[in-house]
DNA sequence: AAGAAGTTTAACCAGACGGTTGAAAAACGA
DNA sequence: TCGTTTTTCAACCGTCTGGTTAAACTTCTT
């Protein structure tokens, strides 16, 4: 039911999420675009980290870079974590049901399927 | 504010969920709770491939594992989801906010904040 | 035209990843 | 007790990751 072609599309946006610098650079871009040196900036990380890890969410499609003269500045794409949240919704719902379920079966029959 | 110690458990539960064959591992054990075995056997890799991606899934809080016997029986844990999707849900809505604040600026004044 | 500034790319490194196979450990059945 | 089953652990392999530095490329400034 959820196994469209997103399937790959997931593996990049969990991917790239797992990572505390690239939520933390989401973070950032939260408070408004900036260009890639702003969003370097405070981090500990050299320059082409931080692009590194752009590219990563920009593959993710969390994250757009658009050149404005020399510069390119980033912006969120908050769409991009739609996919994301619909699996996790619908699993832990889903999850959540099955195990009410298996519980009621549990209490009425005392015994466990297999 | 959502800088909590959770960190870098979110590290682990989104790494966890960046990979297919764990997400199918997730999803077949949303049938029912299953001994390794039984959750390794329609997959084409190895058993002790399955069995290490089960330690990532429990590392991560997804799943737990009891020692029944010799079997190892493993189970969701629906609510180790609850992190991912706060972190999700608030950080897409406070992006749409700032973007939407944004929009207004610029459709106001015209002009645009650095 | 020359140089400085902003980014990306390339080459490299140590460590983690996903996979394999084979051995070891623990519990069951004979 | 012995062998079998279930699972993990250890060693290994090729690839990817996050990081570095240095070079290259564009664009702005002078």
């Amino acid at each position: 039911m959820f196994n469209h072609m997103v399937e790959h599309h997931l593996d990049r946006v969990f991917h790239a999420l797992s990572d505390p610098t690239r939520r933390a650079i989401l973070d950032r871009l939260a408070e408004g675009e900036a260009t890639v040196g702003r969003v370097s900036r405070p981090f500990p990380i050299s320059f082409a980290a931080v692009s590194k890890h752009l590219g990563v969410l920009e593959r993710a499609g969390l994250v757009t870079r658009e050149a404005r003269g020399r510069e390119r500045v980033c912006r969120l794409n908050p769409s991009a974590l739609g996919d994301a949240r619909a699996w996790l919704g619908f699993h832990q719902r889903f999850w959540s049901e099955r195990l009410d379920a298996l519980d009621a079966m549990v209490g009425q029959k005392s015994g466990k399927p297999d």
